[in-house]
This record gives structure tokens, C-alpha cells and sequence, in this order.
DNA sequence: ATTTACTTTCTGAAATTACTGAAAGTTACT
DNA sequence: AGTAACTTTCAGTAATTTCAGAAAGTAAAT
């Protein structure tokens, strides 16, 4: 079972934008693949739908793993795996996003705590410590922020995001009402 | 003048994360070298500071101007460049944001869109067609959400920020209150 | 017009990353 | 224990990315 022409070229685009969203091209193609299709897929199928060799499969498949991306299913009486994504597009993008997160946020912002326990010794570090501080407040802030958001249950979620510029207004208002009490 | 070891540990440390952000370990260590520097610096300068080649650095300037990330001054009387953080630290990851907004989901949305026209011929593509909406409406969110917080004054977000888990609250405090209406 | 002080572009080498295909490992069945 | 049906690992190779340094470009000052 082959591609449909638009199906593939989805597949491909995901590839090229594997190496933007964290991965290789390899393993995008694979997640664009294995979304759009509707059943599992084995590792030999995934190798063929691609032209890609079944080791490189085992490694991509390792990788998705990691990122809590894809689940393994069975079929009674049949030994291969398949795989399937795990979760749905929202669950996925969380996860993506959370992984990000780990790599790219996490261990400057520990690289900074550390560094901002030790006294400025002259200016220059002094400097240096006042813009360090903003980064990590800003890190800080964001990585508040996205574990508050994972708390949020879908429907609150869905509602903060239909609220779109009515955020404002909301946030004004909020401080109307506490300021009072 | 060269870097104390915190702030060169600091630099450093840019570098190995630059990729990460969206650059090379060049072009990090030179961001990271700029914004906790007071001064304005000179091309070579950075060089200097970093070790590393006169035409490296001129390649990673224009990259930086490309994310809008640094600013070139001029010293009355003298020709060299100098070169700045553009704005704030804030300044700066919004623009990084955006452009990574712009690189990592922009081409991806025009993609599905164009494939979401076309009528499905088959289950397959029925199915496909299903999940890249799903991704579709999922990145038209990121999209609205993030231009919705660009809008919003530095003090109404620092509050929006401040406000954590109350996120929640304020959500039903509003359905509450706009359902009365 | 030449020199001087700078910046940019480009080439090929080095480093890094990704991939294949074969070999080794695992598991279930006989 | 042996075999069949898989999966994983890994050494070598291929592709990509990054970089130094040389060459070319630009523009102010003389």
C-alpha cells in the first residue's frame, strides 16, 4: 500500500521540517507518516513507504519513543510490532513542546541559578549578572507558564484560547474585581 | 579585555545551546557575548574574544541582523561598526519567537492549507485529511495566541504572567460574569 | 589615484550528523 | 535445542554543516 500523491508530499514537508521542530528529517517523515495513517504501521512498512532501511527505522522509532511521540500495539497471533502515534495532535504537540522545553530551556536556566549565587566581583560582571538575571526571569516565567497551561483541563483550555484579544479586557477586569475586595 | 571565567562559562554555554535555539555554536557564543557586554563591540573584538576566524564573525552578523537580534552603532571619528543587542532581553526573545514562529509553523500552515482545498478521493486521504486539519487548527491557535500576546502592553502581560495558577480561575470568572449579560 | 582601515564573500578542509547494510540479539514456536 | 520471524546495534560511509583564511570589495582620508 503506496502514498496517495498529496499524502506523500505531506510526508516529505514533514521531513524538511523535521530538523526545525527538534528531530531529523528521517524522523519527521516517520511521525508525518504514521499520523496520517490511519492504522499501525509495522517497521518494514515504514521503511518501504520512505526508501529508507529498516535499521535507520529501528533508530527513528527509538527516538520517537523518547519523545513519548508513538506507542507499540500488537495483533494476537501476528509477532510484528506496530506502531501507532501515541495520542492525539494536541497530546502530541504537548509533548513536543514539553521536550523543547528540557532541552533547550532547562539547563541554561541552571547554568544561570548557579551563576547568579556567586557575588560580581567588578563591573563587568556585574553587568553581565543584571542581563543574566532578565534571562532567567524570563525563562522562569515561561516555564511557569507552560506547566500552568498543561494543568488547565481541555475545555478551560479551549476557552482561553477562543478568548484571543479578549485577554485584555479579561485581565482588566480581574484587576477591577480584586482591587476591591 | 577579555571575559572573567563566569562570563565566559556563560558565553560558552550559548554556544552549546545556539543550535538548539535556532543558530550555530558561533553564532550563540556571539550572542550570548553581546548582551552581557556593556559596551558595544567591534568585529574583531568579538573575534578576538571568541577565537575565532575575522570572516566567522562577519557571516554571524549578518545571520544576527537577519533575526533583527543585534544593532550596529558608529563612533564619531571612528569607522569600525560596533555592534549591540537590539533592545531588551525581552525584546529579544520575542523576536526570536517570531522567527522561529515564522520558520518552524509558517510553512507547515501554508502547506495544509493548500492540501485542504483538495477534495479527498479516498478513505486514506478521507483520514489524512482529518489529522492535518487537526494540526491545522492546533497551529492556527499558536499563531493567534502569539500575535494576541504581542499585542498586549508590557504591564497587562507582566500581570497575565504574574498570574499563574489564578489562570483558571479567571477563565470561569469571566464565563460566569459575561453568561449573566 | 593611492593608501589605509575596514567589511564581505567564497573555497576547500574539518567536524558533525545521518544512514545503510550486515551482523548480533531477542523471542516464540516446534 | 533448533529454527523462523522479528528487532536492535554498530562499523563504515555518505551527506551536511561549520569554519578558517585568503581574496575581493568598499569607502574614507590623504
Amino acid at each position: 500500500m503506496s502514498l496517495s500523491e498529496k499524502n506523500f508530499a505531506f510526508v516529505m514537508h514533514c521531513g524538511e521540517m523535521g530538523s526545525r521542530w527538534g528531530f531529523n528529517r528521517t524522523i519527521g517523515q516517520m511521525c508525518g507518516l504514521l499520523i496520517i495513517t490511519k492504522n499501525p504501521m509495522t517497521a518494514n512498512e515504514i521503511a518501504d513507504a520512505l526508501s529508507i532501511s529498516r535499521g535507520n527505522v529501528s533508530m527513528g522509532i527509538k527516538e520517537l519513543q523518547s519523545w513519548q511521540l508513538i506507542k507499540v500495539q500488537h495483533i494476537p497471533g501476528d509477532r510484528k510490532e506496530y506502531y501507532a502515534p501515541a495520542g492525539d495532535i494536541w497530546d502530541m504537540a504537548n509533548r513536543v513542546f514539553e521536550e523543547r522545553k528540557k532541552r533547550e530551556i532547562d539547563p541554561t536556566l541552571s547554568l544561570l541559578r548557579d551563576n547568579l549565587l556567586d557575588e560580581a566581583v567588578n563591573e563587568d560582571e556585574l553587568y553581565a549578572q543584571k542581563q543574566m538575571g532578565e534571562i532567567h526571569n524570563l525563562l522562569e516565567t515561561v516555564t511557569k507558564w507552560s506547566s500552568e497551561l498543561q494543568r488547565l483541563t481541555p475545555e478551560q483550555l479551549n476557552k482561553l484560547m477562543k478568548l484571543g484579544s479578549g485577554i485584555g479586557k479579561v485581565i482588566d477586569l480581574k484587576d477591577k474585581i480584586f482591587k476591591k475586595e
